[in-house]
DNA sequence: GTGGTCTAGACCACT
DNA sequence: GTGGTCTAGACCACA
């Protein structure tokens, strides 16, 4: 899987991490028991510091997406908590909605689009 | 209009703010060409420096949403991009529903949770 | 002679009124002995306060392009100060065309655009 | 290379700062990928505070100049908007040469000026 | 009274 | 050590 940095990007490297490694994990190119890279080879092939792929993965366990463990690194492991993730999901959505319609994007244009990243996560996860 | 300052929140305040602000703006709470409250008086009105407000007002005419006036202060008057905002809109519910996806939350759910924005949208603008 | 003010730009309406003004005189069609409008007429018809104007005038009198006659108000009298007026455009045009590098302008479309821009004055003059 | 800024000038300290950093990347000092110096270690150089000089660098960002690297800081690269760079240009020129031109300097006198300014950063460049 | 500018000091997140 | 955020207080230009 391919994971990237961009850095001149606003966002902090370690939520780069993050988010690109739970795409991989919806997208079922990490699945349930897979082990991620250790975090000295991710950080010399992405090109950053160790102490912040470790930052990284601390923060995909505690928000309950991977365990760490002590032979096999950080390994999938989902921790679901649906009503938690609705809520976050919830309240992420009413924001970017709201900015995205002050600027004119009509719902059946956020239906399609929800419906098109849904299709993409399928269709690659096979 | 309620603008509310959580305290005890990890989102910045002037995000905060800016985030309610353009929420407001999309339920038509504001309306193209109102005006905001001043910087002192907002600031005091909800409890924090000046200085935050000012950097939310910069925020948000960067981004397309308020122009100041040198008369009126800031004043609501949207910039419409909708290519970027379509764009955005788009990196950032990737990102969301990935999550929400490992956490179990399927396609109908998130188009149910859509619908329920934009009705709440549309009702409280009326 | 149209004079109008941009109430969303960054400059003060009081320069914005000045380089009108002055732009005025240099196309010719103010010329040396003529009134402006008065304080009054001119905050009028432009859709801003007296004190502006009144601003605006006071730093036209200081920088030598009019003088303040008790009878006929503001009047064009320039007063030629070469030495400084060559010291002051050498200043603006050194951060202006920078920029303009930067930007990758080069140095025939800058005199091309000069040449336009007297041509224009000149036209206009006659 | 020299930055100064004018404590008696009318002109703000970021904006003093701004302009002689594009200066110097019109005349190839600062060559795109450079770094400039920390907010604090130039603050503490020209003697101006941190916040001061963070805006400078806000300013030039925002105008596409230099990017801001999370690991190299502020970093030289430019943003080439030719369009907008000669409107912007056009309308610089035709204040300042109105003022210029009412004070009685020629045409010729500013294409003398214009070819000087170039050589002057042409050569320096080398 | 308004925003813009400048200073200053503090804490935190990130690298 | 770096920038980002927040606070705070002061002065000035502008309207």
């Amino acid at each position: 899987m391919f994971i990237e940095i961009d850095f001149n990007s606003e966002e902090a490297f370690y939520i780069q991490l993050r988010n690109q490694i739970i795409i991989g994990i919806a997208m079922n190119q990490y699945q349930e028991g897979d082990s991620l890279p250790s975090v000295r080879q991710l950080a010399d092939r992405v090109g950053i510091n160790m102490h912040t792929v470790n930052k990284a993965y601390s923060v995909l366990k505690q928000e309950g997406f991977i365990r760490l463990d002590r032979r096999k690194g950080a390994v999938i492991a989902l921790d679901v908590d649906k009503l938690q993730a609705v809520k976050e999901l919830q309240t992420n959505l009413r924001v970017d909605l709201a900015r995205a319609v002050c600027k004119g994007v009509s719902e059946e244009e956020v239906h399609q689009m929800v419906r098109g990243i849904f299709e993409d996560m399928e269709k690659r996860g096979q």
